[in-house]
DNA sequence: GTGCATACTTGCCGATAGGTGGGTATGCCG
DNA sequence: CGGCATACCCACCTATCGGCAAGTATGCAC
């Protein structure tokens, strides 16, 4: 749990599982959503618990890659189950967020 | 992932898919570190988002026990296969936290 | 010389997660 | 009457998380 905890983790892992080795500004690219200083954060935690292997080719403009260690594949498959269960029920769950999210703009 | 977000959750989820019903005063025994209020609030949680039913049997002394929904022991299910992940890289992976908390320890 | 691209780094800041220490209602037991 | 047990609720506080904006080093193209 603590290893996946991260807003981004989950979705790096799995990006990074989809494509190979894959360069900082693909992954920036990909998740639109996150911030630079976070993106980078999460990945060197990821990096220093042996789950991705960042390899930079020291060129300039800059190159760098992320794979995923064996390490990092165990855990892609782990969280394989749980990402087909959020794809099976994302309806029912998505119901009810919808709901939380209309009581919460009511009620503040 | 959000579902599973919040400190406590998936243990909640292991206790009560291992014992069946369980009563509030169990879980709080069974995860002793967790406080009341946490507790009580990652439940209600869970409740709301339909994997846990509450059911209070409106005695006094209260009584009320929690189990889980049939969507509730499917997320079980497919949390299974990390739970198993942990167990077996436990050792690479605490190795790792003990290294940081050694550095952070000497750093600060 | 100016701008561009890459992969970062740094400082600030608001939101939120989780912990602490109190309090509630009820009935039984002594 | 005082104390105990259960399942909560509430006010407050702090640490952390994540977002935003701006800055860095290097080489190439114009």
């Amino acid at each position: 749990m603590r290893v996946v905890a991260g807003k981004w983790k989950p979705l790096i892992l799995y990006f990074v599982a989809q494509g190979g080795p894959t360069r900082y500004g693909e992954l920036r690219r990909a998740i639109r959503d996150v911030s630079d200083k976070v993106l980078i954060q999460q990945l060197k935690e990821l990096e220093a618990d042996g789950l991705v292997k960042r390899t930079d080719y020291k060129e300039v403009p800059p190159r760098v890659d992320y794979s995923l260690t064996p390490l990092g594949h165990s855990l892609a498959q782990a969280l394989v189950p749980l990402c087909t269960w959020g794809t099976e029920h994302m309806a029912e769950v998505s119901q009810v967020f919808a709901e939380r999210a209309t009581w919460n703009t009511r009620r503040r």
